[in-house]
RNA sequence: GCGGUUGUAGUAUAAUGGCAGUACGUGCGGUUGUGGUCCGCAAAACGGGAGUUCGAUUCUCCUCUUCCGCC
């Protein structure tokens, strides 16, 4: 069994679980900064374990497009590769449906993606996928899925889920195939991704097909992309009902700090977002009373820290005003150090939920967070 | 002093006898499974005065100003 649940918060559905990949096992709920081209911009390895970030999760389909792939097999994979001692998540590349730059179009079989660099066209297939996931060399792979989005119809979306669970079959019975031969605590796991928008019947459709297959774990996906936080919630809920509670839920995409805790108190276990790294490269930082505004003028002289409850290496070390100056400037360090702060502020955020749902009191932790936020 | 030249948001620049545009900067907002330099919105200017004209930032004159040349 790949997941184990190890402590459950009785007032809410929150819990602490193992997740045992081939690297070794890390404690969930956990967060993964987004590594898309085999690095986290801005940090290197060395300061991700420093951070205590347990995994990352890079891009399939950009490494690919970029020759990263090729690259990163014969250095016996990605975590090889970037030197990363955590663990490696891969995404497909479903999401970059979004991409206007590199989407062609879709059908029953597969994708097609242009690769921006070059002009070519590529047709992904689900088999093709699962293959370049190995190829990576992940510890945890991503279905190819059909990424709708909030504005598309329901019928767009429920074409979308169609192939989101024809694919998901391709890709299981795929990724059984090639690792038939190797033993169960050497193999990369595979996660199905639920879709369906904000419409609880084709989310329910698009689970049931997904837990036939059993897969290693189930991913939310299509978040994060205009709907509302009550419509997403929703639907979490609803599919936490469906999905066996001794399988570890992935909500996608989902990065902010309240949005994440509030998740957590639903049962989710793994998230990811470029929303820290983003953020902090655009100059919002995250702080223990909301998001703070780093490129204003106000903190042109400040020789605060951007969080003063903050212990992070940058927090206990460089002010406002440098960072901001930094930024400003377009120095990398600006970025490197803002992103290096959102991240640890999320990391630490999480091991304290942890805490408190250790002590049985991640709802009073919960409420103490939000009186705390400003928005 | 004489001749020429210049004057438009904080800065740099357009256009026009009839709403003065753009960029950067500034302010505010956004960013959620690619975006190292991202996106959206807003405030903000015709050096001053007189004249011609229905109407002048634009044409004329005066004045101040910029820069260049000459004495």
């Amino acid at each position: 069994m790949a997941f184990k649940i190890i402590h459950e918060d009785k007032k809410t559905k929150a819990r602490i679980g193992i997740l045992k990949t081939k690297k070794g096992t890390i404690e969930t709920p956990f967060f993964m900064p987004v590594a898309t081209r085999g690095s986290v911009k801005g940090l290197t390895s060395e300061e991700l374990h420093e951070i205590k970030i347990s995994a990352v999760i890079s891009n399939a389909l950009i490494l690919y497009l970029r020759s990263g792939a090729e690259i990163l097999k014969k250095f016996g994979g990605i975590g090889n590769f970037m030197k990363y001692k955590g663990v490696n998540f891969s995404d497909s590349g479903g999401f970059q449906m979004y991409s206007k730059s590199i989407y062609i179009k879709s059908n029953n079989d597969g994708v097609f993606f242009k690769n921006p660099l070059t002009g070519e066209k590529i047709f992904m297939t689900p088999e093709k996928n699962i293959k370049l996931q190995l190829d990576v060399g992940s510890d945890v792979a991503m279905c190819l899925d059909s990424m709708p989005l909030y504005h598309n119809s329901k019928k767009e979306i429920e074409e979308a889920v169609k192939k989101t669970s024809l694919w998901a079959k391709k890709c299981k019975e795929h990724h059984d195939l090639i690792q038939k031969n190797i033993s169960k605590e050497k193999r990369q796991l595979l996660f199905g991704i639920i879709q369906g928008g904000i419409y609880k019947d084709l989310r329910e459709k698009s689970a049931k097909k997904l837990l036939k297959l059993n897969f290693d774990g189930y991913s939310i996906g299509g978040f994060g992309l205009g709907e509302t936080i009550k419509e997403e919630f929703s639907v979490v809920k609803q599919l936490k009902k469906l999905i066996p509670e001794n399988k570890p839920v992935y909500l996608m995409g989902i990065g902010n700090p309240l949005e994440i805790l509030k998740a957590i108190k639903l049962g989710v276990d793994i998230f990811d977002s470029r929303m820290p790294t983003q953020n902090a490269r655009h100059g919002t930082l995250f702080t223990s009373n909301g998001k703070l505004r780093l490129l204003k003028k106000e903190y042109e002289f400040d020789k605060f820290p951007i969080d003063k409850n903050c212990n992070c290496f940058v927090c206990r070390n460089y002010s406002r005003a440098f960072i901001r100056y930094q930024l400003i400037h377009e120095e990398l360090t600006g970025k490197k150090l803002a992103t290096y702060h959102n991240i640890y502020f999320l990391q630490k955020l999480i091991e304290k939920a942890k805490e408190r749902i250790q002590k049985g009191t991640f709802k009073e932790f919960l409420n103490e967070i939000e009186n705390n936020y400003e928005e």
